[in-house]
DNA sequence: GACGCTCAGTGACTAAGTTACTGAAAATAC
DNA sequence: GTATTTTCAGTAACTTAGTCACTGAGCGTC
């Protein structure tokens, strides 16, 4: 029951609305690495994150793949549910980047609670916003931010905090929506500057300053 | 009051509905070049385009500029709207690229739509919905397709079947988010294969075909 | 230890973005 | 109607990014 205090936007929804939303909702486990949506798969959910992130990536023609956006525990996966109910021919994937545990309204539910509830309603069109304005940056980012900048905020984000990323850099390079020999260079640079020491499959981050600087160019 | 036969996904509301959505909103004229939407200027309406086009941009610090999608009679604005509400850090404009006619729905109007009518909360999640794929797709093009085949595709789409185009290399770079240097290049090689002729704030389409088999590459 | 697979490194090349100009055409100012 | 300013396009040299084709290292497993 008390989840719902973990999503700010729902802790002003009224009793009866919490209690139905508590009620015909269920709590799901999915293992990690899970296809949660992807091509002719629409989720009949709407899920709202209690522990674990999804990614949402891309696939090209030609193989080629970027990650779009990331949901995080306490967020909602809103548009994943309601968005893609309409359009078959979208060919972005969800997958649960580790064991995720969330909360699934059902369709049937979420229409409900739209027509029931002004305060949920704007819980769901924030989520909208937000994801949509995100959408809007990454464009800017991908199309005019230099590729160094941009992995090194990669590399700062992947961290956080910690000083081991385990990655290789195929999957740097699908974050970036880069190539694989790109990253390789990249990284190379920022060994050189000492910023980095690289092992199979690890990137150790040994000066933070540094790629943060470089980072908020 | 006939205007809402023009949007495919209204047809079906309930004809109290419809009634409240024609009495409650207003039709407006918007002159060409006026800024719709933009940081610090929030829409109070729902916008349901009837004539011309709103063309979204984003830009850069660096004042670089890249068009995110257009919007064009028949479709709705919904995004901006429900979208904006939330979030004032966004850095989007919206512009009206012709003189445009809308049909203005009040935000109060919205959303006691969206709480009375199952069939409007589809015709707005449809518009998100559709949005959103575009975004999805406008962002495999930008960091993976080459620029050569993204300039074909532009010069067809904008040519909308007329032979001439009148336009700057600088605006086709924006609407590409590349540079007006590069634009000139692509442009030259163009006309080097007899596809376009050049003049002054103008590209005349030479050959189609060759364009467009560019294009589908 | 041999085999196969994944991951990373390299060089040569092409494509795209940047910088710093030049000159032509159009708009406006006088 | 000429002069000035502004906008638009062309160019060369250079840097950054993406592509192609290959090499070899690390690691599991048979």
């Amino acid at each position: 029951m008390d989840w719902i205090e973990r999503f700010p936007g729902l802790v002003a929804l009224e009793l009866v609305i919490k209690a139905q939303l508590v009620d015909e909702s269920s709590i799901i486990s999915v293992p990690k690495d899970t296809v949660i949506f992807g091509p002719g798969k629409a989720p009949e959910h709407l899920l709202l994150l209690l522990q674990g992130s999804v990614r949402v990536q891309q696939l090209s023609e030609k193989g080629r793949e970027i990650v779009l956006y990331r949901v995080g525990a306490g967020e909602s996966c809103v548009l994943t549910t309601a968005c893609l109910l309409a359009f078959e021919d979208y060919s972005a994937t969800g997958i649960a980047e580790s064991d995720v545990e969330a909360v699934a309204i059902p369709r049937q539910v979420f229409d409900q609670l739209m027509a029931l509830s002004a305060d949920f309603r704007r819980f769901v069109f924030t989520a909208y916003s937000k994801r949509i304005t995100d959408l809007f940056l990454f464009i800017e980012e991908v199309a005019f931010q230099r590729l160094d900048v941009r992995l090194a905020q990669k590399l700062v984000e992947l961290a956080e905090g910690r000083q081991q990323i385990n990655t290789t850099h195929q999957k740097l390079a699908a974050e970036l929506g880069s190539a694989r020999e790109v990253v390789s260079r990249q990284l190379q640079e920022f060994q050189r500057r000492q910023w980095v020491a690289q092992s199979r499959g690890a990137v150790v981050i040994l000066n933070l300053a540094g790629l943060e600087s470089l980072a908020a160019t």
